[in-house]
DNA sequence: ACAATCTTTATTGTATACAATTCATGCCCG
DNA sequence: CGGGCATGAATTGTATACAATAAAGATTGT
């Protein structure tokens, strides 16, 4: 997107994933352009790309909210992107060139230094996490599933900002990568396939269990 | 929607689907704001929305056309369709009441009467189809679920204007609906994934044959 | 004739004004 | 008091004018 769209996006985006804004709150259009210093015009175009990834939601009478979802829309959320994002690393896995695999090693050997950092940099583990994620995905090589991801990976990072990894939980995501660059380094679909499952349910599991305490 | 971005998005959307645009065809704003009849406001709307369900694409200078999906594109649209709907089928197995298995029933039984008419007509059929296939997701009950699905199900029609439906193919889509609507009853999630993922990759491979000369 | 650059044209992006809806408030009548 | 209804305010939807950008075409120098 051009300039205004784009920077209307990122800042209302990082509005509602810093939690500077609470979940279920009204978004007027015009909030919106005062907080992203754009008209509402380019305010709309961001508002829909963030509609389509669930970030806000439109209520029956077309106005706007930071999206709320129940302990079981997230459950749900997980598992789909489970499936997705399993799919996504057995196609890799029959399509991984070796710069990409090269590159996974890299970014995982960032997220290992990230970890190892006294406190563990839990910033720099999220973006190296990510970025290993996003290359996955490339390396699938489906547009469609490209498309349909956004909508599943934010979300959960809303409810997430006082949320506490414990040292084994971060171990434990480089483990599973190194797996999976093993699994990928074998042209393995299956096993690529059972490792991110186990991964993101894993992930999945102690989000619960860190993030229930919230809800008192 | 209201009513000029939802009658642009209807009107463009048909345009395409009814076979009036050619895939790959550049689409500009102006050209579709004359379609629809409305101003080019209401027509970007429309055009976010059909981008999301990925019958436009936009070019890396912003430029619009018709999609035009490789072969092999195709084929991951039907692989993550029959994931996703395998799995909306699993969870309506468990979360489906008696009126909307009656709803399903009656659905079934106009799909039939549309397959039993000389010729069949296919019109009729799809439309009870759709209609079916919505009440299902309905069931789940995973507003994710529903947001991602759109962007899977139009896409075949596409290039199907010409594709013809042999009487056995249709007589075993109201078997497979027969199945499930079993697998509902007994609430047995396993076998209503199972009947849908065969379901959908079957009308996959029969769309696949007849489809395949077009590219000659 | 060819290539590089400039100019022109086509197309998309943004802002603003106004129209249409929806929501909230208070009033009247029961 | 209380429910329905009118009035006003807030919010979203649409059109239009203009700005910014990208594509296409013309021009010039070699």
């Amino acid at each position: 997107m051009s300039r205004a769209s784009e920077t209307a996006y990122q800042k209302i985006r990082s509005f509602i994933l810093q939690g500077e804004a609470v979940p279920g709150m009204q978004l007027t259009e015009e909030k919106l352009s005062e907080i992203s210093g754009v008209s509402r015009t380019p305010v709309r175009d961001a508002v829909r790309r963030l509609e389509n990834e669930m970030l806000v939601v439109r209520s029956a009478s077309k106005r706007l909210s930071v999206a709320d979802w129940s302990e079981g829309e997230v459950d749900e959320m997980f598992t789909l992107r489970a499936m997705l994002e399993a799919h996504a690393a057995a196609r890799a896995a029959q399509r991984i060139d070796g710069d990409a695999l090269n590159a996974l090693r890299g970014i995982n050997d960032e997220l290992k230094q990230a970890i190892n950092q006294s406190p563990p940099n839990i910033t720099s583990f999220l973006e190296a996490n990510r970025r290993f994620h996003d290359l996955i995905l490339e390396c699938a090589r489906s547009p469609r599933l490209s498309k349909l991801m956004p909508a599943l990976v934010e979300q959960p990072v809303v409810r997430r900002t006082a949320h506490q990894y414990s040292k084994t939980q971060l171990d434990q995501s480089a483990v599973d990568h190194d797996e999976l660059i093993a699994a990928f380094a074998a042209k393995d679909a299956d096993w690529a396939r059972s490792v991110m499952t186990s991964h993101i349910r894993r992930a999945f599991h102690s989000f619960s269990i860190t993030a229930a305490p919230e809800r008192s």
